[in-house]
DNA sequence: CAAGAGATCATCT
DNA sequence: GATGATCTCTTGA
């Protein structure tokens, strides 16, 4: 079943926890993709300098200070999307970036956009993913408890958790070593080790 | 297999 | 004018 509005407003570090073994749905006319999530990272609020939050309320970051449950998707290097979703209260500007899918559903789709055979490399990472769903900036602000993207419950018990420190955040003083990435245990298609 | 560089542009200073 | 919540390709052992 399709996740509500409710599970969004949660403490962010929990819901990047709860999200993995849960699965990211896209709707597109070229057909559907349903991923797996395996891993995530937590960017809590405006006082985390990991976060783009930190840097005040801008025209870019102005969807992170609103409600829970939108998507907030940004493009990265001159190249790359990466997607979050918004959590906890209006102004407390935190998200959770979904890093890694194992593909389940339209695997055939997700090859096609990649370019690419091998299944370990389609969605591996946050840029990967976005190209694999076709995740651009025209899905920035989306409403994910209503709309072509959301994620599904499909009942499966909680899986094996490991913390690590986030990636590519080296700029972010003491904020950079808190372990807020979660990853599935021993999960094959996670982006690092 | 590991390390390094380049791609390429929206966003903020 | 600098830089980034990344990825791929090339080089060399």
């Amino acid at each position: 079943m399709k996740i509500s509005r409710t599970f969004y407003e949660q403490p962010t570090l929990a819901i990047a926890r709860e999200l993995l073994g849960k699965y990211l749905v896209r709707k597109h006319p070229d057909g559907k993709t349903v991923g797996r999530i395996v891993e995530t990272e937590a960017y809590v609020g405006p006082k985390d300098l990991a976060c783009h939050a930190s840097r005040g309320r801008t025209a870019r970051t102005e969807i992170m200070f609103g409600p829970a449950g939108f998507t907030y998707v940004y493009f990265i290097y001159g190249v790359y999307y990466c997607l979050n979703i918004v959590t906890e209260e209006v102004d407390h500007a935190s998200a959770v970036l979904i890093r890694a899918l194992e593909p389940v559903e339209g695997i055939e789709l997700m090859k096609k956009r990649r370019r690419i055979e091998e299944l370990r490399n389609l969605a591996s990472g946050p840029g990967k993913l976005c190209q694999a769903f076709a995740i651009d900036k025209s899905l920035n602000g989306a409403d994910v408890c209503a709309g072509v993207l959301y994620v599904e419950d499909r009942g499966e018990p909680a899986p094996k958790i490991l913390a690590t420190p986030r990636i590519g955040v080296d700029y972010a003083g003491k904020w950079k070593d808190k372990p807020w990435r979660f990853l599935i245990r021993g999960n094959e298609y996670v982006s690092k080790t």
